[in-house]
DNA sequence: TACCTTTACTTGCATTTTGCAAGTGTAAAG
DNA sequence: CTTTACACTTGCAAAATGCAAGTAAAGGTA
């Protein structure tokens, strides 16, 4: 599994060694709009991550302090995996994200509607959202 | 190569439909540093890029329309590629990457440097930059 | 106690992408 | 008319991805 060797000190460069891949930043999404999510939870998710490919992504996560992972209250069978600090603060790239792809690709209502409020004040949802998600 | 082949309709998947790999944010950061650059100089990154996969990955940024490339007036050997709108308008995004990148990684000090002014008014400096890009 | 399900991975293998080195083609320079 | 510079292309090995099937352990059910 991809063990990030540095290409260089660029500060893109360095994000791109971490999550820069085509599945990461979906994990730290679904963890952003969930908060919480097991193994099953992320293999739900509309874009169908292979299995392997899911649990290589995890491991690497973790290892780069973006998720931990936490044993589940009710269940030993079952893991979850929540961000760090270090995964939450990557909520204003996030939301950059979703801002360009607003303007040029076609999304759901639902979000549209989301980002709507983000625009509003978008220190204010950072802010909100961050606290939320330490708990 | 990599036909964008739609995995979903969040807005994150399909970025990263376009744009999530290792190589593509940093041709866009070639850009947006340089405003033009030639096929040499994108080679000339610190990150070392193969010659193969550049030429690959301009001709699918090329075709997502977030670069486009024109003749150089120096030389017709020489290709000149520049960011379109689309690919402008990814500056607040890198700038959030690399805010990100500030926090948790050692990164250059002229490039904190950079930071520090475009902390003090980010909106300014995405306008400012945008005009100038665009020229 | 035995068995069945659920959850979380692991494994094997084919396909695709990446990375490296060397080669090709063309315009301009000497 | 040869050489150089630049922009790619090609061939091939290595790595990552994607798919399907398999394993292992906890917990529930009979």
């Amino acid at each position: 599994m991809a063990k990030a060797k540095k290409r260089s000190d660029c500060p893109v460069s360095c994000s791109l060694d971490v999550w820069g891949d085509k599945w990461s930043l979906l994990i730290v999404r679904d963890l952003l709009i969930a908060k919480e999510c097991s193994y099953g939870d992320f293999l739900k998710s509309a874009e169908g991550i292979a299995t392997n490919i899911l649990a290589a992504r995890l491991v690497a996560l973790e290892e780069n302090k973006i998720i931990e992972k936490l044993a589940h209250p009710d269940s030993k069978v079952k893991g979850l995996y929540r961000l760090t600090r270090k995964g939450i603060d990557l909520l204003p790239v996030m939301i950059e994200i979703n801002l360009w792809a607003e303007k040029y690709y076609a999304i759901p209502e639902d979000r549209k509607a989301q980002l709507k409020e983000v625009k509003k004040d978008k220190a204010g949802f950072i802010k909100a959202m961050t606290k939320k998600l330490e708990s």
